[in-house]
DNA sequence: TAGTTTAAACGAAAACTTTAGTTTATGTTT
DNA sequence: AAACATAAACTAAAGTTTTCGTTTAAACTA
């Protein structure tokens, strides 16, 4: 899988929020001050080439949508973390943000619980 | 903090696991094809400027070694992948890894284990 | 201390990313 | 069907990052 660039990653966030949008739908969900028409359009544009996005067409424009999920490209990501910063090892990546008190014990715990609980049901 | 681009995030790498090194030393440690020296004085020098690094003199060179730790930067790269990916929740981005079964529940308990015994020491 | 060597600093070219104007194609309206 | 409107495609300029040749400075050597 390709790594994004910011602006494009920026786009797909808003792709991957709305489902599927058009240009003009993008350019609305952005805040001031707003890039210019063109400009999304061709992020759109490289993302299609990096096979990111696909669209169907409607009228006379496109729909663009996501064909890399938002799960799938942040696991990427993660994964690449966990390689370059905890040895590849999920377990170092959990026990960092404990010990960094980001996350309490009982965070853990309830994480534990919901998965048990789904394991019942 | 600043963000780190590809480049300099490579030689950091190297620096942080070396603790400290001249220009020389990382270029021993980097794979072939090995970029040219000032290439990698270049980059050393931005990360100076990007308060990543400083050094100490020795003889007619620079030793430098890292101001922000391998620790602050995950934390920091984690943080940013929490806020975009997880809407800001540590618990969903763990639940997310177990879900994915990259993560399985014995190595949690294992987690909690550890934290449990540290405590009592 | 003058000459030599070595490494950092500088500067600029090459590669890549971001932005946006212009052109082209295709629906839409009259 | 011709004129019009709209949006994608193309192109290129501006901004950033990466790469490395050249210059400068400093330490070592004779």
């Amino acid at each position: 899988m390709k790594t994004l660039t910011k602006a494009e990653e920026e786009i797909m966030q808003y792709l991957w929020k709305l489902g599927e949008a058009n240009v003009a739908t993008l350019m609305e969900e952005m805040p001031e001050p707003k890039p210019a028409y063109n400009t999304v359009s061709t992020i759109v544009r490289i993302l299609q080439d990096k096979d990111f996005v696909n669209y169907r067409k409607q009228g006379r424009g496109h729909i663009y949508f996501p064909l890399v999920s938002k799960e799938a490209y942040s696991k990427f990501t993660l994964s690449k973390l966990k390689d370059n910063y905890f040895e590849g090892s999920l377990k170092n990546m959990v026990s960092f943000f404990v010990n960094k008190n980001q996350l309490s014990i009982s965070d853990l715990e309830e994480v534990l619980n919901e998965i048990n609980k789904n394991k019942k049901a």
